[in-house]
DNA sequence: AGAGTATATTGACAACCTTCGATGTACCTG
DNA sequence: CAGGTACATCGAAGGTTGTCAATATACTCT
C-alpha cells in the first residue's frame, strides 16, 4: 500500500503507455532462459537430475523407474528431453544404459539462471 | 565415454534395479521447486518480471502491453498467474493498476532455486 | 447521465505436455 | 537359435497452457 508513494506519480488523466518501459531481456534471451527453466520445471525431471547427481554414471533406466512414480516409457521420455536439452548423456554397457549429468552444460545453465536471478533481485 | 570407468562397474548379468538410488528431493519438495521453475518458465512472464524489477511501482498494464508481444487479455492473464504465485502484487490508482514485485517472495524463491542448483552442481 | 479509457474476466480454440500400453530393437544367456 | 531382460519408440488419450475477441467492470471527465 505504500509501494508507489515514494515515486513521482504519473499525472492522472494523462495518456499512459508512453513506451517508457522496455525489458532489458531481449526476446531471444527471454526465450533461452525460459527454455532452461521449463526443462527443469517438472518434478520427475528434477528427481532424475537429483539422482544422477548423487550416483553419477551408475544409474540405469530401471533404477530410475524404481525410484520414480512413473512407468518406464515415461522415464525414457523425460530422459530424452533432458538429453535433447544437453543436460545429460548416456553410455550403453551391454543391455543397460547408464545415464550421467553433463556437468559442463549444467554449469552453463546454472550460470544463466543465477545471473538472471541476481539481475532481478 | 570415460564417465563410468572410474566407478566400480555393476556386475554384468546381475539383476539391476536394487532400489539403491533414491532422490534426496522428496516428492513435495520436487513439486514445489517445479512450481517455482514453471512459473518462471515463460518468456512473457520473464519479461514482465524484468520490467517490474526496473520500474517498480510505476508500471501499469498498458505499459506492459506496449512492451510485450501479446495482447492485453494475455498480459492480464500472466499477471494473474504471477500474482497467484505470490511474486507480484498491484495497487489500483484511479483507472490504472500499478504492478510491482514482491521482493520478499521473490527472494524466497531465489533461495530455493539457488540452493537446489548448488546441491546439484 | 453519457462517452471514453484501463483493466479483468469469460469462453473458445489450438497447441503442447504427460502418461502409458503396445510394440520394436538390441543384447545377453543357456 | 529361443527365451528373457533392458531400453526406445509409437500412438492414443487426457490434461494443461497460451492466446485473443468479446464482454464486463470500474473509474474519469464533461
Amino acid at each position: 500500500m505504500t509501494a508507489i508513494i515514494e515515486f513521482q506519480e504519473r499525472k492522472l488523466g494523462s495518456r499512459c503507455c508512453e513506451g517508457v518501459a522496455q525489458p532489458q531481456l531481449d526476446p531471444a534471451a527471454a526465450q533461452r532462459l525460459s527454455d532452461d527453466l521449463q526443462i527443469l520445471g517438472h518434478p520427475v525431471r528434477l528427481q532424475i537430475l537429483d539422482i544422477l547427481a548423487q550416483h553419477a554414471g551408475q544409474v540405469c533406466v530401471c533404477d530410475l523407474e524404481a525410484a520414480l512414480p512413473v512407468k518406464q516409457p515415461t522415464v525414457s521420455h523425460h530422459l530424452k528431453l533432458l538429453r535433447s536439452a544437453g543436460l545429460i548423456d548416456s553410455e550403453r554397457h551391454g543391455q543397460w544404459a547408464y545415464y550421467f549429468i553433463r556437468r559442463d552444460s549444467l554449469a552453463e545453465l546454472r550460470t544463466r539462471v543465477s545471473q538472471w536471478l541476481n539481475v532481478l533481485g
